[in-house]
Parts: C-alpha cells; sequence; structure tokens
DNA sequence: TAGATTGTTAATCGATTAACAATC
DNA sequence: TAGATTGTTAATCGATTAACAATC
C-alpha cells in the first residue's frame, strides 16, 4: 500500500540501485520482468524485491511481473528524480574540481550554482562554468538564490565554522566529504561520503580473504 | 574474546568511526573514556559500544573504561593500518585526479604506485608524483609489482574490460567509483562508492524532511 | 571496601526470507 | 481454464538494546 508509514532507510538506499538496474534493462529494451529474473540480475532475493516496493505501491500484476519502463517512471518519482535543488559546492580543491564537473548531477536534479573557496587565486574563476565566490559572501547569496543543498569539501578545520553558517543561512541538506561527523539540530539532512572510511573497510576486507585463501592453500 | 567467528559487516563498518573518535580524543588529551561517555559522543549506544569492542576482545577494565591510547591503537591494529597495499589507479579524470591528490591514503596504508589512462595527452605526464601509463600495458605492470587494489574511476562502457583484465592480472580488491555494479567471483573484495546513489538518497531524505516541515506548519 | 563500569547473557526489535492465497 | 507471479502475512534470522553478575 502507498501509505504514509515510515519507509526504513534500508530500503531507500536500495532505491537507486533498482533505478539503476531498471534503466540498464531499458536499454536493453527487457519490456518486463519478475521480481524473480530481477533478483537473480542484482543478487537479492524475489522476495525482498516484493517487499520494497510494496512500500510505495503495487506496481506489479499477478501472472506477468513488472512493466520495466513503468517501474522505471514510478522509482523515479519515489526518488524524485523530476524535482530541482539548488546546490553550492563549498571547497575548490581536487575533490570540489571533480564534483563541479561531473555532469550526471544536473540529471539527477542537482544544480551546483555557486562554488565558495577563500583562496585568492581561485576566486573570480569559474569552474566548468560555476563561479567561484569567496566564502565570506555566503550568506546573502545562500539566502537570496534559496539555495537548498551545500556540499563541503572543505578541509576539516573549516568545517565547525561553514556548517554553522550554512544551516543558519537556510541549507536544509548537506553532502559531507569531509571525515569530520556533524552533529546538528533536527530538520537537517546529512549524507556522508567518508572516502577514507570505506578504504579502511576495503583493506579490512581483503587482509580477511588473504587469511581465507592462506588457511584454503594449507 | 578475539575468538574466530566472523565479524558481521555491520560492525567492521563501524571500525573507522571509532577509529576516527579515538583519534579525535587523543588530540583532545583525554586519556580514558567509558563507553557511556563515548556514547554520548558519537550518538551511539554503549551498549552498542561494547558488544562491538568485545567482537574482537576485551579492551577495556571494569570501573575504569577504555584507555584512549591502547583502544586508538587496538582498532587500528585490526584495520591494519600497519600493512600496506599497492594501488594501481585507473582513470585520469577529475576523480582519478582528486584520489591520486588525496594524500590521506598514504596515511592508512595504501600506496598508489600508478596511475593508467588511453588518452594521449595524459600518458607519459604525472599526476602528484606518480607516473600514467597508457592502459594496453597494465597487465606486466600489475604483475610484475605486485598491485594488491584497483581503484576504478574509469566510465562505465570501459568497466567490464577493465575489470576482467585486473581480476586476470591478480588483482584481489577493487574500489569501485563508477555507478556500475561488478559481479566478479569468489575472492574479489568489491567495495563501492556510488556518489549517485549517496546524493539521490540525500535528494530522497531532503523532500521527506520538506514535507514533514510543511505538515508541521499546518 | 564501595562505586563504577566492563564483559556477556538474555530480551527486544527490525529486517529479511519463506509461504501461499489472490488474481492476472 | 491453467500457469505464473504478485501482494501480503507469517516465520526466521540477525542486529541492537537491556540487564546484571563479574571485577577492577
Amino acid at each position: 500500500m502507498a501509505g504514509d508509514k515510515k519507509i526504513s532507510m534500508a530500503v531507500i538506499r536500495r532505491l537507486p540501485r533498482y533505478f539503476r538496474y531498471l534503466y540498464d534493462l531499458i536499454r536493453l529494451d527487457i519490456r518486463r520482468i519478475s521480481s524473480k529474473e530481477l533478483s537473480e540480475r542484482m543478487d537479492i532475493t524475489a522476495s525482498q524485491i516484493r517487499q520494497d516496493l510494496n512500500c510505495f505501491g503495487g506496481f506489479g500484476q499477478q501472472g506477468y511481473g513488472y512493466n520495466v519502463q513503468s517501474l522505471y517512471d514510478e522509482i523515479g518519482r519515489i526518488l524524485g528524480v523530476e524535482r530541482r535543488f539548488s546546490c553550492a559546492l563549498f571547497g575548490a580543491g581536487n575533490m570540489g574540481n571533480a564534483l563541479a564537473n561531473y555532469e550526471n548531477f544536473q540529471n539527477r536534479g542537482f544544480d551546483i550554482t555557486v562554488i565558495f573557496d577563500s583562496a585568492a587565486d581561485k576566486v573570480g574563476t569559474a569552474i566548468h562554468g560555476i563561479p567561484v565566490l569567496h566564502v565570506d559572501g555566503m550568506e546573502s547569496f545562500l539566502k537570496s538564490k534559496h539555495v537548498d543543498i551545500a556540499i563541503l569539501t572543505v578541509p576539516n578545520r573549516a568545517m565547525p565554522d561553514i556548517t554553522a553558517r550554512v544551516v543558519k543561512a537556510g541549507v536544509k541538506g548537506i553532502w559531507n566529504f569531509s571525515p569530520t561527523d556533524l552533529k546538528l539540530g533536527e530538520g537537517i539532512v546529512v549524507e556522508n561520503v567518508h572516502l577514507s572510511d570505506s578504504l579502511m573497510v576495503l583493506g579490512y576486507r581483503l587482509m580477511e580473504q588473504l587469511r581465507e585463501d592462506a588457511a584454503r592453500r594449507k
């Protein structure tokens, strides 16, 4: 049922993955798919797929399965790909550069409208056509342009100041690339991309794997 | 007990976070901490902290708590920060550039020893002192230099070819920045960084938040 | 010793999987 | 109609939280 009951984060985090797989199916010109077939492609159980989708509504048809295009559209709608968010990128370093140049965010409804930095040689330039302004002037820009999301790629030491200021200026979402964990009040949504954490987990799992390989060889 | 029973991924993914918080405590010159105090800082339950740590051994002391430095050392050891992995970076685009310039991976024991690309204007140059070689020659390099990890920042269309080749050349871990989900055999460890997925989840949660805000205002 | 806090077992909660009646 | 496959309920599994005896 498409009720209003709270959807669990576990389900939400799987939605973009469904979205990607369905897009692939469309490109392969596959028109319909059963939870069974999809489960084999995605390597999750058919049960989970049906449970997940039924959090949002009955998108399938008994005896038939799911129409690929309409399921894709539905999940896109749930993820809100048609709405647009205005984003400000903080930090014009290497990661900031990479994100500013990444076309894909546009397609997903995220417009990076400004980049803030404090380095004199960067302020006044543009990256991928996006103007780089001095961070001192963020408040008036964020408020007047109604920026929804701050993308943070600033050094750790700058984090407390920057986060406090963007939140005060009305930003509601933060995409955080710094290792700092943000402690913010209610009503601010934070999504972390902790690259070092991810790499360390890879390292742990790799060591574990190598230990297993060694044990098997014995 | 420091047994050999399989540690769950949920626990492993929390380890880098403990590691970061303990490092912060060291810098604050805090010598000991109880699970209660740490739980308040990290916003998780004290019970969970004690359960997590006890997967690996009894690091604390009744009536005292945990010694910050030695707990930091223990978790570092579990995460294997002292071992070194040899990494090859594929793709000298914006993301590749950002990763090549990121000092922090070195500190965590990951050495990027080579960058592979196919663009004539990039091959033969160096990024952050790391040589950019043509991707055609990857096999001999990967094998002779015993590369452990491939960091993939290549376009989607190049993924099937590149992954097949790095695995064949003996790479055991993949840090994947492309939206492609890798389907690999047993024994290859893959850690994904799906930036678009993360951003879409942020978008979903933000819409949800805005709906709640609107409901509250009524 | 008394107080504090761990290590660990038991209880609870939530997420995943299995089963099957409903229905296309 | 018969076969297929969903939507949904029930069972299982695993992770989190609570409780408390052990012990510093």
